[in-house]
DNA sequence: CCTGTGATCAGCT
DNA sequence: GCTGATCACAGGC
């Protein structure tokens, strides 16, 4: 089994976004336990993908279990996973992780130490993971990158994703129930599942 | 606690 | 031109 066979990402990005809360990230060996993820599809307009492939979302419709990063408000890299079959263009953001591996560095890389703010925010994964230009497209289940099952199944919470003006009121953002590293806490548990 | 603003760029109207 | 799947910092309450 591959290490990034412990999940499925043929699956739609909601359930590849559930799923992936409690898995541990690494890339070149620095990362932490996904707890907070968003997800994305063709069909919803909030997506990158809504209005079809260009230059800087390709690798949303390229095949599943690989990498799409772009620029975030012309400053921060942000690191996503693609999901269902090839050309749908749907995709799962990672938006903050429970550090465990080389803290060390993302300390670095992050000029700051503590933990609770090194991957809280998807521009803050990707900093501290290192995440460029140069992951975008790349598979899941090779080098750079590592996913790591969950040892533990964590209490899922749901609701509506951040930072965005359309499809407000799809519940697509997911996290690790009561963590204290979420970008943001959960107003309500509107949905819980595991 | 909260609100405002600058940084800086790809895509869209 | 303007907007946005953002963050850090400054200032006011």
């Amino acid at each position: 089994m591959t290490p990034a066979g412990a999940i499925d990402f043929d699956g739609s990005s909601d359930q590849v976004a559930r799923e992936l809360i409690g898995m541990t990230l690494l890339v070149d060996g620095v990362g932490g336990v996904i707890v907070e993820t968003e997800a994305y599809d063709r069909e919803d307009p909030a997506s990158h993908s809504h209005s079809g492939p260009t230059a800087r979302n390709a690798a949303m419709f390229g095949p599943p279990g690989h990498a799409y990063v772009y620029r975030s408000y012309g400053i921060h890299w942000c690191l996503n996973f693609v999901c269902r079959e090839a050309g749908h263009g749907a995709g799962v953001l990672i938006r903050a992780l429970q550090p465990t591996h080389g803290l060390e560095r993302m300390a670095q890389r992050r000029g700051l130490s503590d933990p609770r703010l090194l991957c809280a925010g998807p521009g803050r994964v990707g900093q501290a993971l290192g995440i460029t230009r140069e992951h975008n497209g790349l598979p899941l289940d090779a080098d750079p990158f590592g996913l790591l099952p969950a040892t533990d199944a964590l209490p899922v919470v749901a609701g509506p994703r951040i930072g965005i003006s359309k499809a407000v009121d799809v519940p697509w953002r997911f996290g690790a129930a009561g963590s204290r590293f979420l970008s943001r806490p959960f107003r309500q548990a509107a949905l819980t599942s595991m």
